[in-house]
DNA sequence: CGACAAAGTGTTATAGAATAACATAACTTC
DNA sequence: GAAGTTATGTTATTCTATAACACTTTGTCG
């Protein structure tokens, strides 16, 4: 019921991430009374194509792929927007992409492992991690309200696969 | 000799901020065998202007105010990525803007608290904050290539303001 | 049920950020 | 000074995101 992160870029059942995720989407939008419609479904699931995050523009393609009405920017960045405020997915800010988020219910810091290679975005906590961060803003008297932490690079299985 | 990083949200003088910036800067350059032309070297002083990251468009305006001829983009865009090649300034990818790097000599790790009332980046290292990182990227198997770290929130200096 | 308000979606236009491609200028090096 | 390299100018275009307004659907309440 939980999705792991570490086998995201690996070889996996991926239809049961999409199909957990969708579970704990409903849960979270039934939870907080909002509504998950069909396009926000719909966009939430082509999110969860994959565990490479998602350009707007490319989101928008292939919702227009899918229909046959034409579909404009602001209609795919509602939803992205919408997705957002219940944390059911994640901006890579250095891709100016989105990807699905894998613990949605619970608090979650939003770290990503990011492989150049593959693409795919790695989500992570790790409680020292988050102690040094705060150590740190204390450090400063600095309030944090978000957090972001990108760290750019290969993943495990990339590089094995290159030897 | 060196900039520190937490007068940055504070009255100081900052004039000195640039001339140390500046210093630098020319410094490293030299050390590179890079080339500070005047036109680098002017959007280096724009974005050493304040402790605030300033967006590309931002800087572009501030060119063409100085100087008559006018300015397109790639003017601007050229001139930053020469200075984030040399490690002079640091782009903020929550912002999509930039600000000068404090210690531009020495290794640097990409991490800023950035304050949403006044808009300074204070960038900051923390040996414990690196390890945990570095630990994170090591129990996935992952390679780092390049870490942005950005922590949105407010600076002691405006919280104490409002008091 | 029928008005009404609120939330969601469609549509058009525009703002904001970044790069591609090619021409010209300046600076090196021989 | 000629040739090659680096830097800048110039025009056009791509990619990302939002503003503004119209229309539709959904939920509420009398
Ligand atoms: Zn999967
Ligand atoms: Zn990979
Ligand atoms: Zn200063
Ligand atoms: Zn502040």
């Amino acid at each position: 019921m939980t999705i792991p992160t570490s086998i995201a870029s690996q070889q996996h059942d991926h239809s049961h991430c999409i199909s957990t995720a969708m579970e704990q989407a409903k849960a979270v939008c039934a939870q907080n009374g909002a509504r998950l419609t069909p396009l926000r479904e719909q966009v939430f699931r082509l999110v969860w194509n994959s565990h490479q995050p998602l350009g707007a523009y490319a989101l928008m393609d292939m919702l227009a792929a899918e229909s046959t009405r034409r579909v404009a920017p602001p209609t795919v960045y509602r939803a992205l927007e919408f997705l957002l405020e219940q944390g059911l997915i994640h901006r890579i800010n250095m891709l100016n992409a989105f990807v699905g988020c894998t613990h949605p219910s619970s608090e979650h810091a939003n770290n990503f492992l990011i492989c150049e290679h593959c693409g795919v975005a790695i989500e992570f906590s790790a409680d020292p991690l988050q102690t040094s961060i705060n150590d740190t803003a204390a450090e400063f008297g600095f309030s944090i309200n978000a957090q972001s932490i990108e760290l750019m690079g290969c993943c495990q299985h990339c590089r094995e696969a290159e030897l």
